[in-house]
Parts: C-alpha cells; structure tokens; sequence
DNA sequence: CCGCATCCGGCTTGATACTG
DNA sequence: CAGTATCAAGCCGGATGCGG
C-alpha cells in the first residue's frame, strides 16, 4: 500500500512506475521476443509484423537507455549487431509470461459462435525454463 | 508458438493481442485499482493522482465496452455509480500482480547510490488472496 | 538488404474549464 | 459527484530516403 518513490518521483503502485519507466506501444513485446536468444533488427520486425521500421528502431533506443536491452555488435563481414536482454529485463519474464499466458486466453473466452470451442490446454512451461537457461 | 486469431486477426503472441484489446495507458492501473472492491469514479481518481477526469472517464467507457469492467448504478439520493471488475478481469489478477511486483522491485536495482539499498522483501499474497474473495 | 533519420498526418493523451 | 467540451501537446503509422 505504501508509495514509491523512482526518479524523485512517487509512484502509488508498481504499475505507475512502469508506465513512466516503459511506456510504449511495443516495449513489452520486444522485451517478449528476445526471452529465448539475442535477435536481430531484422529478425524482431520478422517476428513483430505490425511494427514499422521506425517504430522498432524508437523503442530499442529508449529500452537500451533505460537499460532494458543492451546493444551487442558482433565483428564480422559484415558486422552483426544483436539486441538482448539485459538482468533487468529477465526479472520480468514471469510477469511477462502471466500477461501471455491471459492474453491467449481471451480467445476462449469470446470464440465465434459458429465454431466449435476447443478446450485449449496453455502450457508455458517452455518459456519459463528459456529464462533460467539465460542466466 | 501458433498464433492466435480474435477478432477475425491474427496475432503472433497473447502481449499482441492484449496490446489491442487492453490499449490505453491507464487500462492495467484502473483493473488494479478496482481489485480489492468496486470503487466510484472520485475513488478512482484519489487512488490514480496523475490521471485527469477526461482519461479516466474515457477508458472507464472502454473497458466497459470490452466487458472488463461492470458500471453498477446504486439507487438513492443520491444514486451512486461502482465501477466493478467482470470476470474476464478477475482471470487477469494473477498477470497484473507479477507487473505489479516487478515495477516495485524496480526501485531496489536503481536506487540512489547515495542511499544503503535495503533488502526488500515482496509480499503479494494478499493481493492474490483478495482475488478469490471476490469470486 | 540493414539500421536507422526525416517529414507529415492522424490518433492518443494532457490541461483546463465547465455542466447537470 | 460524475462526468463533457475544447484545445494543445505528444506519440504512432506510413512513406521516403540514405549511408554502409
């Protein structure tokens, strides 16, 4: 119940917080997309099809300064440049995954009604476990 | 890895759809707010300082619309509004209590280097118990 | 092609005032 | 108390361009 207090700020719960520290269409996606390895540019618009060039380019700048992602340049002909996630952002994967994890069920929830319902089984097991394999 | 499809799209996670059901900077924070009990609109606006009447009135008739919350009229004089959690909301306690976690923890990693970071320990098991008295 | 930068239009949010 | 109205600022999407 008690305030926070982040950046001479107060906060009254975690939430505010991290809608100041992460606020973003597309920050939580992103930070969802490189649970399982470090990905490319390339790659991350590939597995986010609605995001624009300049969009994903925006917010893994702001997610690297707040030290969400960190920026990897590998040497090379020609170099590759990865983004992964930095401690910070790995604490959030069980948060994150819970958020799937509903998210996915909302489709149950309000299925068409001329389809035949299916009794969709979620298993997050795998996520989880890519977490602790980072560490 | 499937996706998903609602609302005749397609989505590649369960955070891509929430992104466009649950759109809105305040969604999340009001659902919290409304956890413990039902609340009327001056309630909510002492609990969330920073947001204006126009934000709050506007994503209150979203989430209305989209069946997360239920606008329960009280007659009598004179008549009060709750605004009350639906169970489509209820299922997502478990996913905004990790966030919430996570955002408070937030303050530990980056706390002033001035300051003797104190061990912090989280305690969410009221908020997950207050989810079951509702049901 | 890759990783951006720039410009513009539209949608989302903020500030303030006002109503029944 | 429970919102609306109006206007301004900021964020986002789309198109385009550009050096490597």
């Amino acid at each position: 119940m008690s305030d926070i207090k982040y950046n001479n700020k107060w906060f009254k719960s975690g939430l505010e917080l991290l809608n100041e520290v992460l606020y973003g269409k597309w920050k939580f996606i992103i930070i969802w997309n490189l649970i399982d390895k470090p990905l490319r540019f390339s790659d991350l618009r590939k597995n986010i099809p609605s995001i624009t060039d300049r969009m994903l380019s925006l917010q893994l700048k702001e997610l690297e300064e707040e030290n969400f992602i960190e920026r990897v340049v590998v040497e090379g002909n020609p170099p590759k440049i990865d983004y992964k996630l930095t401690a910070k952002a790995l604490e959030m994967i069980p948060a994150l995954s819970a958020l799937e994890s509903y998210g996915r069920s909302l489709v149950d929830l309000k299925s068409a009604p001329t389809e035949q319902p299916k009794p969709a089984t979620l298993n997050l097991s795998a996520d989880e476990e890519s977490f602790f394999d980072q560490l």
